[in-house]
DNA sequence: GTATAAAAGGTCAAAGAAAGTCAAATATTA
DNA sequence: TAATATTTGACTTTCTTTGACCTTTTATAC
């Protein structure tokens, strides 16, 4: 069964479409969904992270709201040199599986090809003591965002 | 006599029919036969193996659940001899390649998952004593053929 | 204009809901 | 009987849900 987080995820999504943006009601949310508020703030902790591409601002008060952004990779290198950045020394597997889904978002790898590089890199594939493994993920990870990123065709 | 983890397997089995993947729920299939639910991860790490063409994912906390895929294997024996016997428990990376490049070959896959995989399991990536290596490897590589192999798209 | 109330959103920690691990106890099989 | 397979349960880890309390901004009343 799918949790309400999930539920109010895909919802955020499918009111975000294909626009850039969306304001967003904390208040009127949860109350759609009958939550607590705070539960709204876990969703976008947890899904609508920088790592998966989006970006928030919020303000207070009367008529506030929280605006989701999607900051997209496009042909822009400054972005794309970000997000190899971003990787470092060590990469856990929740991060990397973040980083997939924003690269599948913006087109630069199919659903399938970022499978591929799920499976391959996945705490149970790098079967090693962990510091290891999140090096051994990091280094081999960068190595994918290079030819995905820069590279064009095969 | 059949044991409660052959039972088990068998309503999994049943369960699954002829679908690509079933999520289950670990705390409901313990409590539906009785069992503990350790014994429900018995029955997957014994029977939903890889090299049977088995892949498995889970998700912890409320909304929790198992999911576990399959290859069909009946209109495919190319694949079974690959996962069961080609690969093994240990491959090298020259091998890998040859395998990889015999798949693009037969359109299993394209040669961008190709080149993912190839990247992700290169010696380079997998710095690590060989023998370990060589093990890593092939349990990596039998979950992508797993994958690969498996109907419907992601 | 200032004080006060109302309207948002933010933070954090505790409780709850799953699944995972591991090893001891038991049963089966060769 | 020794090896292997199964069963059980205590303990762990991860993820989600809830609620009490906090801060900021805007609206309203003197």
């Amino acid at each position: 069964m799918a949790s309400i987080s999930d539920i109010i995820e895909n919802f955020i999504l499918k009111t975000l479409g294909d626009d850039d943006s969306v304001d967003i009601s904390r208040n009127e949310l949860a109350s759609f969904f009958s939550c607590a508020p705070s539960q709204i703030n876990y969703v976008l902790e947890t899904r609508f992270t920088v790592d998966k591409g989006f970006l928030k601002e919020s303000h207070r008060g009367g008529g506030g709201y929280i605006k989701i952004s999607k900051i997209r990779l496009e042909d822009d290198d400054y972005v794309k040199d970000l997000v190899l950045e971003s990787v470092g020394d060590e990469l856990t597997e929740k991060r990397m599986i973040q980083i997939l889904s924003r690269l599948t978002r913006d087109a630069v790898m199919t659903e399938k090809e970022a499978e591929m590089v799920k499976i391959c890199l996945s705490d149970e594939s790098l079967a090693m003591p962990f510091v290891m493994r999140d090096r051994t993920r990091a280094k081999a990870f960068k190595s994918v965002l290079v030819r995905s990123l820069k590279g064009g065709e095969v």
